[in-house]
RNA sequence: GGGCGGUUAGCUCAGGGGUAGAGCACUUCCCUGACACGGAAGGGGUCAGAGGUUCAAAUCCUCUACCGCCCACCA
């Protein structure tokens, strides 16, 4: 017997069920299936810096609903959390939340203790200083204040009910992952696919770091358009070029123009001079000089920008560096030579030191008085590269750092990544487009070092020559079975420490590898590579890969090049992309505004089966506004969940969902409807579409409500005993459908479902069967079901246009309609008039249906 | 500059050749024996614009406009 509770409530749904998940292990992953039944997730670890925001659950939920739906198909679910501890945004916070700073050239300080008032996340920049903190101290607090956000993570995504299995989390800065991604690193550098390189880099003077193409974004920004003077030589005439950056000038190496444009074909292989210095510099063609751009020439400075690198290295320049790792000026001069200005020292001398800002200041003025500037400057906006995390643009200089080969340079490596993009099953399947046109932009090799504390060191030293210098040509690597190892602290073999910096001796690759050389290989430190060889066989590759749109560049492509050089084959079958939550009425939500909507919060004020419906309502790969309007209607179905399924058991007794009990041709059409709808969210959930899913079900879920419970009510009640065997229909019919409802709703609303499942059923509702298609067949040709809710709602809306309640007494009722839809209906009269309280019933035949009623009159108030 | 989406009721969005849909908001009514954390009903739309294909277009095709995003060597 059904135990159903006299007043249910969806309070405390989470704590109990997420409880009772945990301690019966609901969603532990059981590694004794073999892969064919096993269904395997990449999930994205999520970032740990700090903030919950509405955008980490919009994705996740959906990814669970898949997850659920897979269990209940029978498969079983791997599905790990991870944490994103590592690198820059951890390094920041913790930095802003102690007001501490790295500073790796102090010693090791084991009794190092934070300050006892850090700032914390208050917002505001501290005024004081940082405190300086040795870099194994600095890891250390990352370490401490990642372990406390994780935590906060983890509670959010049980309160939210993500059916992951939590013994399985890992952590992107731990061992496992260190161990991963320097034996990946060892294996790439082995056959050639990593490399080092003393380049032109892309570099963050705030950070001082290299930045990768993936990590580039173009921000537009006021600039202007200096006319400069370059004097002619040779007997040439002057030519006026035009630049965004004068302070440029001093790095200027050539001038470039089309080759097939007359104005300076004359003075290709001519030289002319620098303004202010008077460096004579070659005047040069090159096909990728604009004719439309400015003054149709430019000047070529090492480096103003990428396409400066591009003309120095196709047209062999030579280098004058003058931009430090800091963003200002270097001091000395540039070499430039001697056949100079004789005072190009001494002006360069008021430029060095300066920032680029402070130095474009100055020379415009310097321009300016030598009468060299053209003109007022010209304002512009122009797209200017930064770093995505960065607040000043982009510098290039020239460094040494790691490389690992993605097929920017190799077409055969480029055209494989993209065959195999192709037969990745996207989800929605536009989005393969975006993949396509990162993949055919790549313009150069995947830059993985960074000059970073918080990270996984590469797994190198460099021997040290008599001359004290490393000989990076030769690194000593660290052998497989060390890792993970810290160059900085762990000693090559072969070496003692004490010949650590010294002539003869070694030294640690200083850097640590960017994170996404750690995030490309979830795949791999989830399923136990060349750790757990049995876990890795039954779960890699992944079936799925979930992921935000905004990292398709970054982690999925990553991940999948590094799926390709170390196992030549694709690390999942399929990959969806979730959409953008976007603001409700697109204005920014801020704090001053007290508009701030946290997860916490609506979770708390609305449940999380209702902010769960909200985020499934948003189709795949759709941006969805964030709207606590559907998360009141998410409530509003979860209660009526409770209530339908009260109700349902209370009618329907101790009656089994037997379909060769269902005999009434009504309860017939309502299996045919109910075989349709699980047909249908079934294809749905298979094409990763849990919206359609959802929306289907809820819709077939208020018209049973509304018109099925109504219509059987009396029937299934049986009080008079006159129809034994339509009562028993109508049970088991309601049985059928309720139970097949619970489960169609079980991976939208995990808590509801579990609730009302437990009430009359043994075991999880998350690991019971999936509906069926039960191949049932209906006994007239229109729908019973249809006609007999039109003529229903008809009813009530003659009642209602009367201003009558509900439960009025029809006298008489006419129903014109066609002979067909007259048949079906006459199979469901009984149960009609009964919901209609229709007295008398009349039908005549008609071309489309119409419904008149003769209500009972109102009766008297008693006074 | 190249590409991908979008434009449907006041709002948030489904639908995708055959009479325009849902929820919210609004109006009216109903405390009916599951549900007032309810329920019933109603008003409200040239489906961005223009052309085309078709017996029939919100839906397919072309172009235009606007919005968003991705990519691009950005002097």
């Amino acid at each position: 017997m059904p135990i159903v509770p006299e007043k249910p409530s969806l309070d405390d749904l989470e704590s109990r069920w997420g409880a009772r998940w945990e301690a019966d292990g609901t969603y532990r992953f059981d590694r004794s299936k073999s892969r064919d039944e096993i269904y395997s997730i990449d999930t994205p670890p999520p970032t740990v810096s700090g903030s919950l925001h509405m955008g980490s659950l919009f994705g996740y939920v959906h990814t669970d609903s898949i997850a659920r739906y897979r269990r209940m198909r029978g498969l079983e679910v791997f599905y790990p959390m991870g944490w994103d501890d590592n690198g820059l945004p951890t390094e920041r916070r913790v930095q802003n939340y102690f007001g501490v700073q790295c500073d790796p050239s102090l010693p090791y300080d084991p009794a190092y203790a934070p300050p006892e008032t850090p700032p914390g996340d208050s917002g505001k920049k501290s005024k004081d200083r940082p405190i300086p903190v040795p870099r194994r101290n600095f890891v250390e607090l990352c370490l401490r204040l990642t372990a406390e956000d994780e935590q906060a993570f983890e509670q959010l995504w049980r309160r939210v009910g993500l059916s992951v299995d939590w013994e399985l989390t890992y952590t992107s800065i731990g061992d496992d992952a260190q161990r991963a991604s320097q034996l990946a690193f060892l294996r790439n550098l082995e056959r050639g696919e990593a490399y080092q390189s003393e380049a032109p880099t892309l570099w963050d003077v705030d950070f001082r770091t290299a930045v990768a193409q993936a990590e580039l974004e173009d921000r537009e920004m006021p600039g202007a358009y200096h006319a400069i003077t370059f004097s002619g030589t040779d007997g040439g005439d002057a030519i006026v070029i035009e630049t965004t950056r004068p302070e440029l000038v001093p790095a200027c190496v050539a001038l470039v123009a089309h080759p097939d444009d007359a104005r300076f074909a004359p003075r290709f292989g001519q030289t002319v001079r620098t303004p202010l210095f008077g460096v004579p510099v070659p005047v040069l063609a090159h096909p990728l000089a604009d004719p439309e751009k400015g003054s149709g020439i430019a000047m070529i400075c090492t480096f103003g920008d990428t396409t400066d690198v591009v003309w120095w290295r196709e047209l062999q320049l030579p280098t004058r560096n003058v931009m430090g790792r800091d963003g200002r000026l270097l001091e000395p001069s540039p070499p430039w030579g001697d056949d100079v200005d004789d005072k190009a020292d001494a002006r360069y001398a008021e430029l060095a030191g300066k920032t680029a800002k402070q130095a474009q200041r100055r020379i415009v003025e310097m321009l300016e008085e030598s009468g060299d500037l053209v003109g007022d400057p010209k304002t512009i906006t122009h797209p200017v590269k930064f770093y995505e995390k960065g607040d000043r643009p982009l510098e290039i200089v020239s460094s040494r750092q790691w490389y690992i080969r993605n097929g920017a340079r190799d077409p055969d490596l480029r055209a494989q990544l993209l065959d195999r993009g192709r037969v990745l099953a996207w989800h929605p399947s536009t989005m393969y487009s975006r993949y396509e046109s990162w993949v055919e932009g790549l313009n150069s090799d995947w830059l993985i070092s960074r000059q970073r504390f918080f990270g996984v060191p590469f797994p190198v030293w460099y021997p040290v020559g008599s001359d004290g210098e490393p000989d990076f040509e030769a690194p000593i690597v660290a052998t497989e079975d060390r890792l993970p190892v810290d160059p900085s602290s762990d000693v090559p073999n072969g070496y003692a420490e004490d010949q650590r910096g010294v002539p003869g001796g070694f030294v640690g690759d200083p850097d640590v590898m960017d994170t996404w050389a750690t995030s490309s290989l979830t795949p791999q430190i989830a399923t136990g590579w060349e750790t757990d060889p049995d876990l890795f066989a039954r779960t890699f590759p992944m079936d799925l890969r979930p992921q935000g749109p905004e990292i398709i560049r970054t982690w999925l492509f990553s991940t999948l090049l590094r799926s390709i050089l170390e196992h030549g084959e694709m690390p999942w079958t399929d990959v969806s992309i979730n959409g953008w939550i976007l603001d409700p009425d697109r204005k920014k939500m801020s704090k001053s505004k007290g508009n701030v909507v946290t997860p916490i919060g609506v979770l708390e004020k609305f449940g999380s089966d209702a902010v769960r419906y909200w985020a499934l309502n948003g189709r795949p790969g759709v941006d969805t506004a964030l709207d606590e309007g559907q998360m009141k209607v998410g409530r509003r179905l979860a209660i009526k969940v409770l209530n339908a399924s009260k109700f349902v058991l209370g009618v329907m007794g101790e009656a089994l969902a037997d379909p060769a009990l269902i005999t009434t041709p009504i309860d017939r059409a309502v299996w045919v409807e109910l075989d349709a709808l699980v047909d249908d969210a079934t294809a749905a959930f298979d094409s990763y579409d849990y919206a359609r899913a959802l929306e289907r079900t809820e819709r077939f879920f208020w018209s049973f409500c509304d018109d099925y419970l109504e219509l059987v009510k009396s029937r299934a009640y049986g009080t008079d005993g006159s129809d034994p065997e339509g009562a028993a229909s109508a049970r088991a019919t309601l049985a059928l459908t309720l139970a097949a409802l619970q489960r169609l709703f079980a991976p939208h609303l995990p808590f509801v479902t579990e609730e009302v499942w437990s009430w009359w059923r043994e075991g999880s509702v998350h690991r019971a069967a999936w509906p069926e298609v039960a191949g049932a067949t209906a006994w007239s040709e229109a729908s019973v079901y249809r006609v007999a809710s039109e003529v229903l709602g008809a009813v009530r809306k003659a009642k209602s246009d009367a201003q009558r309640s509900l439960r009025t007494d029809v006298l008489s009722a006419v129903v014109r309609d066609t002979p067909e839809r007259l048949a079906a209906l006459a199979l469901a009269e009984t149960d009609v008039r009964e919901a209609g309280r229709i007295q008398e019933l009349i039908t005549e035949p008609a071309t489309e249906f119409e419904l008149t009623v003769e209500l009972a009159p109102p009766e008297e108030k008693p006074s």
